[in-house]
DNA sequence: TTATAGAGTTGAACTTGTTCAACTATTTTC
DNA sequence: GAAAATAGTTGAACAAGTTCAACTCTATAA
């Protein structure tokens, strides 16, 4: 099994030893998922956090009023989590949906424990992780606030180009906050 | 000194022990800040990480048009913190202004290196929170998308009645993103 | 290969929220 | 306690984004 996506992932967060490395690559299992399969659906349990080596997913959520809220993408190098959930045990509020046939690394909920336990630089990682994500999150939140739709579709495609080409428009829409024909309007208009 | 509001605030996010959290709390100086005065400014760089042991705080920034965009808000229990600015040392985007005589615990830079190397624990603990933060503004980012501005004004008051009283109308309206002019007509119509 | 479902487009009417300006409280400061 | 600054209100004109409906254009599965 391939690791080195996963330890170049690690180690451009904190530095770490080889072997710490590999103890934590033993408790990561590969595998497949196809095209529109479903790694959580919102109301179950989410019992693995995932790491993507290959393809794209997304992370939604879908509110009373039936629509689908696109919280974000997650392509190569990126995680799958719900937080919450696992954490938690609560049910999950998120579908992650494979956009195509991908594969992950996955590691159920005991064994990250495990793991958080018997290697405290996996606490440190994730919490570097968790605030490099914070600052992102905070930082979107801003753009929503200040900046027009039309800004935030161009923001959005410069920054993430190779995964804007693989969404739909509609995807896209769930991920900016518009609808679907109001994005249709904007690209149109340049 | 009293670190009784650190200590307990730390107990609620992870198990440690007492001797832990002397030495955390050991690392924390207490200042008091009067009202309108910043603990830190954007441009410059964030050498402190603070809790809250009284009062309240305005985190914000101020965009390229010169509009005011408030983050949170920080009352007691919570902490103030650039992550970007303080992680990376570069000069923050961030403005942290008391709203009125407050009372925080700091600690800088050095010392909370020091403390994450010294206390594994401090990792967990900041992983912890960090994660936890992270799904308040996943779900923040999704009320803004999903909710209209009156919406997500109750939903503000009702969640944090205690520091609503505490704000003007335009510091509310700035935090949910939209005008105080609007503001003032949403409250009109109840 | 054709039926069919889903993705994208367009227009008209509508709703939500903004802008600007003038005005009225309410605090703050000296 | 008066003057000055700041906070809040209101209205009218406007801009941004939604809704719904009708249509076209792909993909794709039987």
């Amino acid at each position: 099994m391939n690791y080195n996506a996963l330890k170049q992932h690690i180690k451009n967060n904190i530095q770490i030893s080889n072997e710490d490395l590999n103890t934590i690559c033993s408790y990561f299992k590969s595998k497949s998922i196809k095209k529109k399969d479903f790694l959580l659906t919102q109301g179950s349990i989410y019992k693995y956090e995932g790491f993507v080596l290959d393809g794209c997913f997304r992370i939604f959520t879908i509110d009373k009023k039936g629509n689908e809220n696109t919280l974000y993408f997650a392509a190569k190098d990126w995680w799958l989590m719900d937080i919450d959930s696992f954490m938690n045990q609560t049910p999950s509020n998120l579908n992650i949906q494979a956009l195509e046939d991908s594969e992950v690394l996955l590691i159920n909920r005991a064994d990250k424990i495990a793991l958080y336990e018997s290697l405290p630089v996996v606490e440190k990682l994730f919490r570097v992780m968790s605030q490099k994500a914070l600052v992102a999150w905070q930082r979107r939140l801003i753009r929503n606030h200040c900046e027009t739709a039309k800004e935030r579709y161009h923001h959005f495609s410069n920054t993430y180009p190779n995964i804007a080409l693989k969404l739909t428009d509609k995807q896209i829409a769930s991920y900016l906050g518009i609808t679907h024909e109001f994005l249709s309007k904007i690209k149109k208009q340049g």
